[in-house]
DNA sequence: ATATCGATTATCT
DNA sequence: GATAATCGATATG
């Protein structure tokens, strides 16, 4: 499998929301595999709701590298949340991964995330689908990846593509956040079962 | 099925 | 000192 290349990233970042839709997130060699079923974009300062609009700082700095790294942030006290640089070096801009179909790994992630391994729909679905939780399956940290290059197959942290392509992409306005709440930068793939949320809104509903 | 609330800490004002 | 790009538990219909 083929890893993204640097030019995929070095667009907006809603273009590349979408087109991450359908791409498989990877762990080392592929001991924990994932395809990415929905993800937020978040632009610059103009954004209110991105990090970047509070300026430059040691937390944020990989937002204003070269594209297609990882930013990991940590949140609530509990969790960490992967996003991917976006835009050329010295633009800030990147993609929020907020929960993935999982593909290989069930038994790691299972333990990551201290639950039983079980192939039924309704415990997969626990173990990736909210941004919170794909990287705790995935032992995804802040010290461990954050500034991964995510174009490299020799990366702890990577992004393929085997050459699956949504059937349709939905989009809405943005999940957890007060500032720009409105505005429609969501983006999931209509009806698949990992995407984050109740049921209702996985069609499109809010 | 939906609503509300508390946990817990890095980061910024 | 307040806030936060979340989650899981608990309460209520």
């Amino acid at each position: 499998m083929k890893a993204l290349s640097r030019r995929f990233f070095d667009r907006d970042p809603r273009q590349v929301s979408r087109d991450l839709l359908g791409k498989i997130l990877v762990r080392g060699r592929g001991e924990m595999m994932g395809r990415i079923v929905e993800t937020e974009a978040y632009l610059g300062a103009d954004d209110a709701a991105a990090h970047a609009a509070a300026g430059r700082t040691s937390r944020n700095s990989v937002l204003w590298g070269p594209p297609g790294h990882a930013y990991v942030y940590f949140i609530y006290g509990n969790y960490f949340c992967l996003n991917v640089s976006c835009l050329p070096d010295g633009v800030a801009g990147c993609v929020l991964l907020r929960a993935l179909e999982p593909l290989a790994g069930f038994e790691e992630m299972a333990r990551n995330r201290g639950m039983e391994t079980s192939f039924e729909p309704r415990s997969l679905r626990l173990l990736t689908s909210g941004p919170g939780r794909l990287c705790e399956a995935m032992e995804i940290t802040r010290e461990r990846d954050n500034g991964a290059d995510m174009t490299l197959r020799s990366s702890q942290l990577w992004i393929a593509d085997d050459g699956h392509r949504p059937r349709k992409i939905v989009v809405t306005p943005r999940v957890g956040i007060t500032k720009s709440a409105e505005a429609p930068l969501r983006y999931f793939i209509y009806g698949n079962e990992f995407v984050s949320g109740p049921k209702g809104a996985r069609a499109g509903r809010r």
